[in-house]
DNA sequence: TTGTATGCGTTATCAT
DNA sequence: ATGATAACGCATACAA
């Protein structure tokens, strides 16, 4: 079923069929044609042929979506939303799979902007990002999610991490806490970098200790290195009663280090985490987290990206979606020393 | 940069070009004009367009990957396996999430369809899975992974099920349990199917109690049908001592109703686990369960289909995969009443 | 408003 | 062994 045969059932020139079928937009074919052309195509079960229409069109209704890790229970709920909306508008979602390795993500975009991807959702993006400022130079559509970029400005949508790191704190000040620990992520990567902007303005905020050892930064968001990292805060006098976590996989990990150090959570220390994962409710204590709807962030990802695509000249920002603390088992009442018992 | 261009730079005709780059089967090009030609395109930074070349050959070199929920955690790494191996051969993966709606399915395939998609990894399958059958009798090129179908006869991957569950209830028999329940899964999925029946036939193996009243089936591979049908289990003298549940998430779910009647595991009552999800490992107590390759399944999934799609006539059966206990807390000695203390 | 012609980048079939 | 040419299915600039 091709678009010639339509248009010979229909009666007419396959350029009219063609204008019949698409531009409607522009109007400029007789009401009746479209009628005919449309019940014709419909009769004939015709569906349009994307790869023919992408390589003379020079689009391909495809969407590329970027991310590092599939595995990182993080990323599947924003591919879901993201293919939810795409799906929706007639778009389907080209996946790669980085794996973390630029090198990796270098040939992986290549292949999709070999495809013609019309553009790209990018869950990949560290703060200096050459390829992706190449990309953006190139002209490309993108929209980057849950991670931005540092050396150029690119439309995005990500949690509002500010917010919720504050939250996270004045809960634990609520509890009584004063010396509380900042188990940062990664300093290449946005989130990391946020986060930890946040947390020292907060400890700022309400004039609590601010030592250097307070904050130790993870080489990776991770249980691993979450749990290396905590190893190394203070212990004794010096040790914090609570540890904000810049990621719940690092939550997990300062779990781990605190259960080999002998101290308990939460009763010796509580431990907040971020992100709200799969079964973070479920370890022993539950998780308090900050929530962030990772769904909604795909969702809204792959909107901002079709108002770029369906009108390049729409002014695209920063969107930042909101992030509100959900309270679990594992904070509690700081242990006041010299104090009741 | 085309065919084209690399032509002209080597000094060839286009159509030669295109030959000594793809061709070489056929012997019928110089090697002198095959290193020309490949030094240009390689000094051209050419990339072949894979819209042309799929529209003049008639594949795509794309293939579908159709999830149920790339949220539950077992089908990321699946995803990634596929992923990794088919990029690795030049295809790339247009993914599909159902969301467990075969309505759903239904739009996403024939969308899929509509691209030319060379071929389709399925892991959405269902025991009566009409779509799927009408697929295959379309010719189009398919292998199931982690689940099959019973109505058609197609390739697949799998977990080798009933041994995992054999060696699950032999460790259990090992430990002392004879009272022995099973939390089944949707019975519409191959994968519940199969590890109920070893789970019946490893019962009547060691002649252990077998009241029907020790096999529950969830209504869903989730946690809150876990707790559900866990619920179900008789309670009193006649509950079991151990409990095989069909899949991690049934196992949290039955973790949760074991905590709701006061028994705890493994003391009261040891829970084994299928899969070995990610993060079982981080639960009060560590799952003991199955451990299965999620990420290989994909793989192997991915060479077969390759397989089919370079030779359609090459046999292809069923892949089964090995499962394998991994012993962690939630498994103890079984109490034995009136024993020892 | 509709028809005509051309080209998107490749590959396959012919001829040379 | 290579060159010429057509065709894959569609969209668009241009002509009518």
């Amino acid at each position: 079923m091709t678009l010639a045969d339509v248009a010979r059932a229909a009666g007419v020139h396959p350029g009219t069929a063609s204008r019949a079928l698409n531009g409607e937009a522009l109007g400029q074919v007789s009401s009746r044609t479209i009628q005919r052309v449309k019940e014709a195509a419909r009769r004939l079960g015709y569906v349009p042929d994307p790869l023919a229409r992408g390589l003379r069109a020079n689009r391909s209704f495809v969407v590329g979506v970027v991310i590092p890790d599939l595995t990182n229970p993080l990323f599947p709920p924003i591919v879901r939303g993201t293919e939810e909306v795409l799906s929706g508008q007639g778009y389907t979602a080209l996946l790669a799979d980085t794996d973390n390795d630029p090198e990796r993500e270098r040939q992986l975009v290549s292949a999709l902007v070999a495809r013609r991807v019309d553009g790209l959702i990018v869950a990949t993006a560290r703060l200096a990002h050459p390829l992706l400022a190449e990309l953006a130079a190139d002209g490309l559509a993108m929209v980057l999610v849950n991670r931005m970029t540092d050396t150029v400005a690119l439309p995005s949508v990500t949690t509002d991490d500010a917010a919720g790191i504050a939250e996270a704190v004045e809960h634990l000040v609520g509890l009584g806490h004063r010396r509380i620990a900042h188990l940062a992520g990664p300093p290449s990567l946005s989130t990391a970098q946020a986060r930890l902007e946040a947390f020292q303005v907060a400890i700022r905020r309400h004039r609590l200790p601010a030592g250097p050892d307070l904050v130790v930064a993870a080489a990776a968001f991770a249980i691993d290195a979450g749990a290396a990292a905590a190893r190394q805060l203070p212990t004794g006098r010096r040790a914090p009663t609570a540890v904000v976590a810049a990621n719940d996989l690092l939550a997990i990990g300062c779990y781990e280090a605190m259960a080999e150090q002998g101290r308990r959570v939460p009763d010796d220390v509580s431990v907040v985490g971020f992100n709200d994962m799969l079964l973070v409710d479920k370890l022993t204590p539950p998780l308090t987290t900050v929530h962030v709807s990772q769904f909604e962030l795909g969702r809204q990802a792959a909107r901002m990206l079709l108002t770029v695509l369906q009108d390049p000249t729409s002014a695209t920002g920063r969107l930042l979606l909101p992030a509100t603390l959900v309270v679990r088992g594992s904070t509690a009442r700081a242990a006041t020393p010299g104090g009741p018992r």
